[in-house]
DNA sequence: CTGTTAGCGCATTCAT
DNA sequence: ATGAATGCGCTAACAG
């Protein structure tokens, strides 16, 4: 049953704790001083509830030092519900490391090294404390944590935008990767501008994570210069780039537009056309594209450009400019499948067939692309394995780090598939499926 | 220019530090012991570098004490850099307040201060301050301050996946609202099942947040205890709960199901199906919706559940197994757009009219939706808004929390727009536009 | 296997 | 307007 503790008490619980049945309180109070056991008595006659050593810890210490002959430890688990519950004026306060060590009647490094590395503490001790913690449901304080040991365990991912779906599986799969290891990933967004991406790393450096993920290519002077200085591995990933920063996972978009181009050329297209979104990895994909037209000495590409991030009303719009200032194109590559879905509804509103008189291409392979009917020509990434990979990398060289110093920059090419379907189907065969 | 400056130099240069022109170096190396002075003049000489208080403030410190009467504060911004790179075996190490303050010659809470309440500090402090801040890169350690005033600027939000577009809007606006507000998010995904949302809580609430956004409903028992113990303001968003934990930013899923039997019966269908996600709030509407058919006397309603995140191709199977169990049905309200646009594609292979023979409907309003042919009638969530009072709500109880304890429970509906469009057009019309 | 000692880098409190 | 002293909660290094 779900109760809402912090309803019934007129103050908040500490961090971590919640009321637990009380057993035999053994409140040795002459230890701690008359005025906290006065305190900490009347606290428990009221509530019954969980006793903590919070902001007493120094009362009980001396105890712990003492070590009577006998034995200090509980003696069982109800017993050891020693302490009281916060009463001071400044709110409440967490239970901490300290406050588990006396209750298991060990040292706070012991209970360190118990929640850390388990196997190399006796089992009898971590079987204690790691009951201790349970019922007081203490959660460590990373912050300290981090201080101490200069390790954060947490990586950073600066991304665009998290709406792109195309990146979602990304940072999916980057996340299970590194959570699976004990680190945490703290997302950026930093928006399509460089100007907040400078405030945004800022921020994020610190946190002073391990890692970082990047995503979106250029930065500016400044943002080398901060990433450079901060001394810790980099991934950038969904592109390859000329001049990385550490290292990448991505792919040639160059490469990509490039295939697009000669798919819809040999798909027997004359007079292809481009609707891109006006980002730098689009613009990469628009200059392959037209690259490989200008090869078959096509040097005439009409372009739409549509800011990011791109729309299907965008793609819509986009075909009907296109077809307004150049009648006679007979293929659209969109850099999206958003952007190709809305181009494949609009050519339908104009009674124009697909791909008989238009062949659309996207890029993607969003959910719906196999579904439409025609199934959509794209570019299908491995999203996944980028982050994946990208995790990877970056776990190498944040475990390396801690011993040698850095690595050889390393260029991860995880390619693409181009996934032809039925939106750009060669020119010689008509579609049976038309309606 | 982008120089990489880590490949430059055999060691990393300190967090946030780079090189810069030297101008006359006054290294009064007598003050610092002949031992160091040799060190960090040979490295001055090959690297013409900047120079770093860093693991030397111990030696730089009684020159700061001393005070010598003339004048021993740079009288120029070229000659504060004073120091040396870093030559030690363990490391680079990062630029501290304490650096800044030495070679700003005041001291580190003074530092803290013109940086973090200006308005307090003398101009001409806060200038010179500012300036070192910025030659030597420095990037404060938020560990360290969220350790020492117990309050971490961070703030976490636990949702279930980032997939979901319908959810970015949220997530964008509650960002942006923190961000302008010195906050920062921290997004945890907790997948679809409760389990490693409980590991996943403990790791969030080990970075102490100073408040919390949850998404996705039901929580076990345990994640709700630790949740009342942190002693945090949590705001549950897109749902209003029978039992909030504390505040909630939503509206309800019921009443939305409940507009949608209604709008379809309205239409003239007689025979409504379903095809739902997964999960609670799909699970609610799907209740509202049949509760609105039970009122006009349609208790059966065909239903199909499917794995969450759902999707296009699912929408389709969705539909074609409908009609094989229940062919007589004539309208089908989806959990999601993207089921629905399945569900269109579908009927439009099978020759059945959208919406003469079958009404659809959808939910989110996803950027397509009012793009297909025909447009698809859905819900419209004011996801944005979501985003923005969560965080508005969230601000209000954390600085309140500094000075009082709790506030009482709020809950704030946003409600929904239910839009109607060419796919459920009422069954007299005929649709103008088929295909 | 466990304990002792000594900080990590910063902000709070109380001075001046 | 600025500074000194103190400690946040934890872990590293070294003992035993």
């Amino acid at each position: 049953m779900a109760t809402d503790y912090r309803r019934q008490h007129p103050v908040c619980l500490p961090l971590g704790c919640w009321p637990i049945e009380l057993g035999s309180v053994s409140l040795r109070y002459a230890a701690y001083g008359a005025d906290y056991a006065r305190r900490a008595l009347g606290r428990v006659k009221r509530y019954v509830d969980v006793i903590l050593a919070a902001r007493y810890s120094t009362w009980i210490k001396p105890v712990s030092r003492a070590k009577p002959p006998g034995n200090n430890r509980p003696t069982s688990s109800s017993d050891s519900v020693v302490l009281a519950h916060q009463t001071s004026a400044d709110g409440p306060r967490a239970v901490r490391l300290k406050d588990i060590a006396v209750l298991a009647g060990v040292s706070p490094i012991t209970v360190s090294r118990a929640l850390s590395r388990p196997d190399i503490v006796a089992e009898a001790t971590v079987a204690r404390v790691r009951a201790v913690v349970e019922r007081l449901g203490y959660v460590p304080n990373r912050h300290a944590g981090s201080l101490a040991s200069n390790r954060s365990q947490l990586v950073a991912a600066v991304v665009p935008t998290i709406a792109n779906a195309i990146f979602s599986d990304t940072l999916l799969a980057f996340t299970s990767a590194l959570d699976a290891r004990g680190y945490q990933v703290m997302f950026g967004l930093s928006g399509f501008d460089g100007d907040s991406e400078a405030r945004l790393l800022e921020n994020v450096l610190g946190r002073r994570p391990d890692g970082i993920l990047l995503t979106g290519a250029r930065h500016t002077a400044r943002t080398r210069m901060r990433l450079a200085a901060a001394g810790i591995p980099i991934v950038e990933t969904w592109d390859t780039s000329e001049e990385p920063l550490d290292m990448t996972v991505g792919f040639s978009h160059r490469d990509v537009g490039h295939a697009l181009g000669q798919h819809l050329l040999d798909c027997g297209c004359r007079r292809p056309a481009l609707i891109l979104g006006d980002n730098d990895r689009a613009a990469a994909r628009g200059r392959g594209f037209k690259e490989a037209c200008a090869e078959r000495g096509y040097t005439s590409v009409p372009e739409k450009v549509l800011a990011s991030p791109t729309t299907t009303r965008q793609g819509r719009e986009a075909l009907r400019e296109l077809l307004a200032e150049s009648p006679d194109i007979d293929a659209v590559s969109c850099s999206s499948d958003l952007l190709a879905l809305g181009a494949i509804i609009e050519a339908g509103q104009r009674g124009i067939d697909v791909p008989g008189d238009l062949s659309v291409a996207g890029f993607g392979d969003l959910d719906f692309a196999s579904q439409l009917e025609p199934a959509l020509t794209t570019v299908r990434i491995d999203g996944q394995g980028i982050g994946r990979l990208a995790a990877l990398n970056l776990l190498e060289r944040i475990e390396k780090h801690v011993a040698s110093g850095n690595g050889a920059p390393k260029q991860v090419d995880v390619g693409f598939e181009l996934v032809a379907r039925a939106s750009t189907r060669p020119r010689p065969h008509k579609p049976e499926n038309r309606r």
